[in-house]
DNA sequence: GAAAGTTCGTCAAGACTCTTGACGCAGTTT
DNA sequence: AAACTGCGTCAAGAGTCTTGACGAACTTTC
């Protein structure tokens, strides 16, 4: 099925170690009789395995007392060494490209990232976020071969087995560029390519409002409106990983025609140019975006009225979805959800009135990491570590710490 | 993560015999040489594990000669006794049960059904589907606990964690019944409950039109509408297990009121009734579907026309689920499915009207396997198949064959 | 038809890993 | 201070796998 869980005597060993480094990624600090325990082997190989990875340097001697809640003597305890492995993530968007990068325990260990000009091309934008990423490295003491892998975000859809970008939108600088080769090339680690808006999903799922859900929706309301599905607990695809593409949903069969040839697409309602332009009459052209939320959260008729609009057609999507899918909650970012409670409250109405009573029980909930391309990294980084198999032997194959 | 990969010296021991036991689950009858190369593992140890297991009588020596296609002598090829372990389903219909005994290879050993009154009760019902499986362990010279699991297919939507049936529609023998634990108690063995229709997209994705296809949704057409989603090749249930529920999904906002709530659901322009009250008018009270279908596979324009607008509103709906989830493919069963093409034609057409370019590319195909309650049985006994874990672990389990 | 070549299955000896039981140690309770 | 509890390590022993060798069975070549 997997990895060879058995084999020979020397594999035994491996898969001992690496229980031991799973059951420290996993609980955090423990000590040996504790591990002993719970890998269900003796004090006497826990002893010799772990004093292997000490000398190896992938687990360290913690000096903190446990505050001792038992009698008997305190164990000295062990946990992974923060800087033996970690993860990064890279995000990709119009504005710019950030880079975070993590540790197998999900904690943040540094995070960056700068804004590019819109002409900028792939080439160069793969430049940038490499260097930033260098620049993470080099300050935090680590080498490349300590990256377990990159989760990169990039806009627009991306083929699952070629890896090429496909078009969105036209004139968009990644536009059929075959990503996952190019970036694999330039940053020299293993690379995963996802959508933008998938790995806030990811994000979100791991650390923001969906922490601990395993069927989520992941909704991303701006100029384009595009979702992340996290079904049983994994992030889903699709054949072709074109899966989540939300705004091109026909709300009305004979509504208007759209660029993508349907007609009646959610995005010509709800799509953050859509709402502008419905906004505009009652703010004027100068209102920015910012304001007219600012206004509409005060109590401004108009504002509500556009608002509670898109909300019931976004939430009469999302009631035909819950049918579907039955999710047990739904986050919403992207710009829009700025706009709050006067955009959740009507979906989650349109919902009750739509969807069937057992599955209408759905929490719906704001983004809680906020926005821009910090979010889609986060996301990366939680999607190397969800994705890799087994982090653990990861871990256990370095080769041990120069340092 | 899994299970214990290692531990001690003793389960080292059953790793390797749990992983010869895959080896032969999955490949079929292979030597000892074959299986220590493909293990990892010495001959010797082969030898001494497979000795063990004939011992136990889990594994049987195959005497046919395998076509030597390479020089030198020829191994003796083992197999996994058929007898060891096998996996059951069961399906309880509106009109009866019927119940498919399987082996681990997923070759039919047994498979019987009967048809039940409509007032049965669920008592009633689940009693008959205990004898009748009791009838085909008899027959087939096997103990009870040499079935590894039931899975159980029954009308309506199942509660995940508590296994009761909710309501779909009034009237219905099962509704509110704590199916997981009555069928549980009657059968004494380890049960799997889902709903008919999921069984029949799992029994599709295993040996019907669904073969091999990680990503495949099973629609499923008849009185009620509903879908089976296997999602990275596993079956999707949702927060509460009420995914799938396509029949209420509102193809017109303003459409005509529904019981369930809603108003213009798919199941008023699609369902088995409305498509009958469509087909009316045409042919008159008295033909019955047969007929009405066989005429208009030979050409009748009304029945076309029907049949074409039947299409076409499911098409859309599908367009939409293929923008959600972009499935690889689409299998269409249920009564309704015995149209073909002037069905599934129109399906298509919609698809690709409606759906982004990225998606559309998704094959469309008629259910392989037939309608009736024995294709759920048959889901039943896959859907063990695919979520045991480990069979090998389930096989290995097994103390001994009495016989 | 015999000899050489190839692969299978098994045996005995040796290597490696884990466990058992004992001991010293560190901290808590009496 | 003494008793108790639990941690970490050591030495001896048990168990599993591997190595290298052998005879057996089948195919190819002379």
């Amino acid at each position: 099925m997997s990895r060879k869980p058995g084999g020979s005597l020397r594999s035994l060993r491996r898969s001992n170690q690496e229980q031991v480094i799973a059951l420290l990624i996993a609980q955090g600090p423990l000590h040996r009789a504790e591990l002993a325990r719970q890998a269900d082997v003796s004090r006497t190989t826990v002893s010799t395995i772990v004093s292997e990875l000490l000398a190896r340097g992938l687990v360290t001697e913690s000096d903190e007392q446990p505050d001792g809640d038992l009698d008997g003597r305190a164990g000295n305890r062990l946990l992974v060494n923060p800087r033996a492995a970690v993860v990064a993530g890279m995000n990709h968007t119009f504005d710019g490209v950030w880079v975070h990068l993590s540790d197998l325990a999900a904690r943040e260990i540094a995070s960056s990232g700068t804004t590019l000009d819109p002409g900028t091309g792939p080439a160069e934008r793969i430049e940038a976020g490499a260097s930033i990423l260098q620049r993470l490295l080099d300050s935090a003491g680590l080498e490349r071969q300590q990256v377990i892998g990159v989760g990169v975000g990039v806009p627009g859809p991306i083929h699952r087995e070629t890896g090429v970008v496909g078009v969105s939108l036209p004139g968009q600088p990644w536009s059929h560029v075959h990503a996952a080769d190019e970036l694999q090339q330039a940053l020299g680690l293993p690379v995963v390519v996802e959508n933008n808006t998938r790995l806030e999903g990811v994000a979100e799922a791991r650390w923001g409002a969906g922490r601990g859900v395993a069927n989520l929706l992941y909704f991303g309301l701006s100029s384009g409106i595009g979702s992340g599905l996290i079904l049983d607990g994994r992030l889903y695809r699709g054949a072709v990983g074109a899966a989540g593409e939300l705004g091109h949903v026909s709300v009305s069969v004979d509504g208007a025609p759209c660029p993508c040839g349907n007609r009646g697409c959610l995005v010509l309602r709800a799509g953050l140019p859509a709402v502008l332009a419905a906004l505009r009459p009652s703010f004027g052209e100068e209102t920015d975006l910012e304001e007219m939320l600012a206004r509409t959260a005060a109590g401004d008729r108009a504002g509500e009225k556009v608002f509670t609009d898109v909300g019931t057609v976004v939430g009469q999507v999302l009631a035909n979805l819950c049918n579907l899918l039955n999710p047990e909650r739904i986050v919403v970012g992207g710009e829009l959800s700025r706009a709050g409670e006067v955009l959740l409250g009507p979906m989650r109405d349109a919902i009750r009135r739509h969807a069937l009573s057992l599955v209408r029980d759905v929490d719906v909930v704001p983004a809680e990491l906020g926005l821009g391309a910090r979010v889609g990294a986060l996301g990366g980084a939680a999607l190397v570590l969800s994705e890799t198999p087994d982090l653990a032997a990861a871990l256990n194959r370095m080769s041990g710490i120069t340092a």
